[in-house]
DNA sequence: CAGAAATGCTTTTCAATTCAACTATTGTCA
DNA sequence: TGACAATAGTTGAATTGAAAAGCATTTCTG
């Protein structure tokens, strides 16, 4: 039995009242819909590059956010803050990036232990293929039931929301 | 060179122009929101259900699930979709919950190639300790800056942009 | 200016997930 | 009926991602 198995069961244990299960909270349906969403969209993005041939939608998310950085180049921790991945998965990520020519490692002078991301123009220019697909499958996602106001709020809402969820622990 | 970066090689070479970073659309402004957003929330459930000694958020979800439903049992198939994982992967994740005594795996008499996963007493005890725990950090994220009011708003803005999703491939 | 603490990134280890192939059962149609 | 296709689920290999430990560099402090 593994540990966490053990915890559970004691746990089962101490509880002697069986609960019904509870009626779905406004809060829940609006996780349950992001939830869902979210998938939904990843799903559509990720099916749509593979059917191009495409590298995976995680590649496209680092290309297209050191494509918007200031000088095509980001720092290893504020890549990963920006990917919403840990730093050992980027470290990890980028590597395989740089494998495929994509991008490239740079050091800073001013400080031995920073090192930046950097975009090549090969992966400029794969991004610029990228980007079409990707635009037109949010495109469908998104305008074909939302206005661009409507898409406007939905993002401040959303904002909004993640502003409140990484508030306190 | 992987399989991968061969294609990505090649198709560089092809390309001859550079092209500069496009302007972010509407679109992808909601869609990274969306992203940030999910990511956000799924962070504050985990480390909080991980702080409380609970399993994991997947665990929670699958527990939920099955108490909404009619007799407190899922096919297989069916339970894959609701949480948006692939069946094999829906495989594993049932087994250990059984190994925890949480679910059992039962079957239908009149097709055999279905098998149900269900809810165990134990699960439904587990799944009554957690929910408090979720319940208040979906408090902390959705209502502190959104009205119940919004909150359904937002619930029916992206389902709409799901089913869009959804739709065509 | 040493020594200790903090920072930035990498490496290692391990659990979890996906993908493709496989088994078993049911449905279809010549 | 009998073969073939379709459906439901499981299994095994490979990939991915996260957590924690580790290393190098910088900053703080007495």
């Amino acid at each position: 039995m593994t540990e966490q198995a053990e915890a559970v069961a004691a746990r089962a244990e101490t509880t002697t009242v069986a609960i019904g299960p509870a009626a779905p909270t406004p809060h829940g349906e609006a996780w349950g819909a992001l939830t869902r969403t979210h998938a939904a969209v990843t799903q559509r993005l990720q099916d749509a590059l593979a059917q191009a041939e495409f590298p995976p939608l995680p590649w496209y998310e680092m290309l297209a956010t050191l494509a918007e950085s200031p000088e095509q180049r980001m720092r290893m921790g504020d890549l990963a803050e920006a990917l919403v991945i840990t730093r050992g998965g980027l470290t990890k990520l980028v590597d395989r990036l740089i494998k495929a020519g994509l991008l490239e490692r740079t050091f800073c002078e001013t400080d031995r232990r920073v090192s930046y991301a950097t975009l090549m123009p090969a992966g400029a220019e794969l991004l610029a293929e990228m980007r079409p697909v990707v635009v037109a499958e949010l495109q469908v996602a998104f305008s074909a039931n939302l206005t661009a106001r409507q898409a406007d709020e939905l993002t401040h809402t959303l904002e909004r929301v993640r502003g409140s969820a990484c508030g306190a622990a």
